[in-house]
DNA sequence: TAAGTCTTGCGCGATAATCGCACATATGGT
DNA sequence: ACCATATGTGCGATTATCGCGCAAGACTTA
């Protein structure tokens, strides 16, 4: 099952290094700045860099290079493959209206979620600055805790064994036992709350797509804690599930690995 | 200027060009497929999707592949290198708030436009199944027109010129000298309307971001026909006016290219 | 059932592209 | 003016890529 390294393209494993670095880069990083990040020869970068401005990924601007809005056609290939436009965004919009709150659906990426769509309120002039295709832990996350309790067990194991517990607030919590705990928790409760472990201040709430033990995607919300008072949750649990219910036929067919 | 052959690189070229295939292809292609989208021999498209599964990009699922949230990942470095997350999607739901329709913000990229963000309607059951990523020509739509009449000069007039005017309702114009026509009148308007020229019964509205000549983003929505009396139109263009406006910061520093 | 068609998997030698050093030039801060 | 750092590029040696070719599996048709 493992792939041979000579089934694979060295060339094209770099070049895709080098776009990758761009998230883990400023917003305009120079050809130093890539090679740095990526370890690379400088001039192996540029030869890469430049196929990408080539293909329009990227520009260049000034000695420094930014990405295009063309990266987001990739995005949207993913997307129009799982008819997110139809079967995820008009759910996600209604279950946001019941709720009174923005939700956000993730799935999982290898020792990530990615948020791969958003139902935005109204009125809302609050954002955590998350967008679609930005990346979160699970330690530290209420979705990602939703993940790990409803996702393959092996992988859950796995995660929770070697994933990194750096605080990221004063409330994070780095015991990987009592991470454990909590993960089983909300494996039998069938959501998740966190408070003030990823943002201080800000509480979690999630529950999970699809069946114990295959799950991959969860759909959850983030409000100041103290919006999400205890007597709320019940309710909001309630209409959280129903909606997950409803997304379920998007996120049945593809079996989809854990890496 | 023009980018040398030595200094690119091919193989990535034809790993990028692999991974494009997917948005041209089915859901779920095999590699067969995929070899004959590209153009490249069997062998070689196989170690290149082989090293986009190794990457995490692609999974590989019964003799099919098909992407993974990862790609997202790819994506979101652009949103978040704009502050997308901050600048732009707060004002996108004010905006369809203070409107009472659904927004959508869509820039250049090269003969189309990408839709970049959208802010849904809580209650709107109904969407075009459009998505961030989504590709729309620049010819049929408002937002098209828009773009090219405040885009860039030299790139619009060669757009006008190029890009293909297949009809794709029965309405479509199909006339290039009547398409430079409306966006030369849209140009002046500052706005640009077209009624079922994209899709039947609908009506695209739309405004740009920036100041004539170097625009590359702009902000639109669609409805039914009868949604959009021509009395509303002068309010909501008011208000698209005023949103766009705030959305300027967000699209001022890059300089960018058309290609 | 068997032939026919289309797949995938993979080994291997010749070829051609990549690699990365090295030097010249440009840029920017003190 | 100086130093540190970044970019642009040429070129020979290396080495990864290329793509043919064959074996084996899946599916269709007669």
């Amino acid at each position: 099952m493992a792939i041979a390294e000579r089934d694979m393209s060295l060339t094209f494993l770099k070049g895709m290094t080098v776009l990758q670095a761009f998230n883990d880069a400023g917003p305009a990083p120079s050809l130093a700045d890539i090679a740095r990040i990526t370890g690379y020869d400088r001039a192996i970068t540029r030869r890469l860099i430049l196929t990408l401005v080539q293909l329009g990924y990227v520009e260049k601007a000034d000695n420094r290079f930014h990405l295009t809005p063309r990266v987001l056609v990739l995005a949207g290939g993913f997307l129009r493959g799982n008819d997110f436009g139809r079967l995820v965004q008009p759910v996600l919009n209604i279950c946001a209206s019941e709720l009174g709150h923005a939700v956000a659906l993730a799935m999982v990426d290898a020792d990530h979620a990615v948020y791969v769509a958003q139902s935005t309120l109204q009125n809302s002039r609050f954002t955590f600055g998350f967008t679609v295709g930005s990346r979160i832990p699970l330690m530290q996350t209420s979705i990602g805790r939703m993940l790990l309790a409803w996702g393959d067990p092996d992988w859950a194991a796995q995660v929770l064994r070697e994933a990194p517990v750096d605080p990221v607030t004063r409330a994070t919590e780095t015991d990987r036992d009592r991470i454990a705990d909590a993960v089983t928790i909300a494996a039998d409760q069938g959501h998740a709350l966190v408070r003030d472990e990823f943002e201080d201040g800000i509480t979690g709430l999630s529950v999970p797509i699809g069946s114990r033990g295959t799950t991959r995607a969860a759909l959850g919300l983030s409000e100041p804690n103290e919006t999400l008072t205890e007597a709320e949750i019940p309710r909001l649990v309630a209409t959280l599930r129903r909606c997950a219910g409803q997304l379920r036929p998007g996120f049945s067919p593809a079996a989809g690995a854990y890496s």
